[in-house]
DNA sequence: TTCCTTGTTATATGATCGGCCAACAAGGAT
DNA sequence: ATCCTTGTTGGCCGATCATATAACAAGGAA
């Protein structure tokens, strides 16, 4: 009979996915001063070279889980719900259990954390954030421009990601000192003076 | 003559502020990656045995840091200005350059990274934070009462801290792309809609 | 079956980590 | 002038850090 392989041997792409899964887990778990590689290759059950050789230096997993990261959250945000105005269904997905996770948000506290003095994160930030910005606009001005409103939609819509990032401090701190429903309270605090309700577009 | 001192012996006190002084200067710098006794000695002109000599242990350090840290914010934030309202001034304070910088806010940024991750801290947090909360529902509180208004302002005043910190880390992670002017603007766009012109009391 | 690409392991390396501790010395107390 | 408390130094420890590299092996190609 033939031995027993001594380990399974994925394709680049799914290793990758392995690691990167593996470095979020990590961040969960300890913020920056876990992700460290000894760390990041023991949860995968993997040995250490190998964020070495899938993504070049420790740097390099960094910057995917943080690409990673953010295409997730965009994807999540920018799906429709049916009966709710965009903005209406990014608030949903915003505070929706698998976004506003103590989890989740201790992984998004330690990227900032992270953004804000490694010279690599900042440039995949800026381009993936000026996105983000784009969408949320958009959203407002979809139901600014509905409602014949005039308003600056940008400086609002700064402000509601400013609002929204702030919850999530809170949350990450202390969950039980903010819970979903208070955090979209909030929002539609912020929000509601200016566009009247967001349930629906007209 | 007598022989010239090998070192400068500073009281305990003394010698405790000027160990914290630097460990802000190193987050500032780098983060919590750069918060290390061999960086905040040497930053402090110091050996390495003196943190431990003084706080004990790095936590300990760590502790007094942030407990410093929110000693001045809530000082700053306190002290009233003439022809304000309280909550106006708390922007005031909130956006002015010595506390809207980038280094005095990528050390917030750092301490909020370890309170989410760190024990020591989340107990020191827990009690600071509580006593903030505290005041900016009475800055809102004064106003609502002046006013005879009927709101929730324990939410309004937790919505309004959220956006203040959210605003903060866009500062330090894109300073030039959230002025502090734009900030205060984001606290009015909150704010006001709820209780008017926050310029005075009446 | 054989070859070959490449995913994977495992060890080595030099730097740095936090914490410990013995020796030193500054400067007030006596 | 001498003692004594205590602030301070600096070497040391075991652990862990990121990275480089050589040997190994899995599994499809030929």
């Amino acid at each position: 009979m033939a031995p027993a392989p001594k380990y399974s041997r994925l394709t680049s792409e799914h290793r990758r996915a392995a690691l990167e899964e593996a470095a979020l887990t990590c961040m969960a778990r300890g913020g920056i001063l876990a992700f460290t590689i000894d760390n990041v290759c023991k949860e995968a059950g993997v040995s250490r070279g190998l964020i070495t050789h899938h993504f070049q230096s420790k740097d390099g997993l960094l910057v995917a889980v943080y690409a990673n990261m953010y295409a997730k959250s965009i994807a999540a945000i920018d799906a429709p719900r049916p009966g709710l105005s965009r903005i209406a269904a990014m608030i949903e997905a915003s505070f929706a259990p698998e976004m506003f996770s103590r989890d989740v948000l201790n992984i998004w506290l330690t990227l900032w954390g992270e953004i804000a003095n490694n010279p690599v994160l900042q440039a995949e930030h800026r381009r993936q954030y000026a996105a983000y910005v784009v969408n949320v606009t958009a959203a407002i001005d979809e139901i600014a421009t509905a409602r014949a409103l005039t308003l600056d939609t940008d400086a609002l819509a700064r402000a509601f990601i400013a609002l929204v990032d702030g919850l999530g401090l809170q949350r990450c701190i202390e969950p039980r000192l903010m819970t979903p429903e208070a955090a979209k309270a909030a929002c539609h605090t912020l929000l509601e003076p200016h566009l009247g309700p967001l349930g629906a577009v007209g």
